[in-house]
DNA sequence: GTTCTAACA
DNA sequence: TGTTAGTA
């Protein structure tokens, strides 16, 4: 059974992840309905939490310290899963396209930047 | 006893 | 976000 199967293996109840993540129930199933995790269900409808899950988690908490709204956070999420796609089918890109969608990701990175000066969602992010 | 959904003096 | 009501 590999690593990353084990990670993904929905185990705890909502309570041990409340003290896991120091969340409240009401908070980590506000996360959810935001889509942020997307937790396993019991046949009886129990959330049921994976390792992935209270890692991402406690990465919203993070980011939350930090002073960071829901907005902010589904942001720095979403950049996340655009990253990960470029970087899995980069290595099968020729150069003249990977050259057009650097272009295009230095270009969002500044409008993402005008808009973290005008909300303040993102600006302790990138301000560090 | 725990968790779920829905709703709000 | 907290909290409470009525269930499963």
């Amino acid at each position: 059974m590999s690593r990353e199967f084990r990670r993904a293996m929905p185990l705890l109840p909502i309570s041990m992840v409340m003290q896991l993540t120091d969340l409240t129930a009401r908070q980590i199933r506000y996360y959810e309905e935001h889509e942020l995790i997307v937790p396993a269900r019991s046949e009886g409808n129990r959330r049921m939490f994976s390792l992935d899950d209270i890692d991402a988690l406690l990465e919203i908490r993070e980011l939350l310290d930090q002073g960071i709204n829901m907005a902010g956070i589904k942001k720095v999420f979403a950049m996340r899963t655009k990253d990960y796609v470029t970087n899995t089918d980069i290595v099968r890109m020729s150069d003249t396209e990977l050259r057009a969608i650097l272009r295009e990701e230095m270009q969002q990175a500044q409008r993402m930047q005008k808009t973290s000066l005008r909300q303040g969602d993102l600006s302790r992010f990138f301000q560090f």
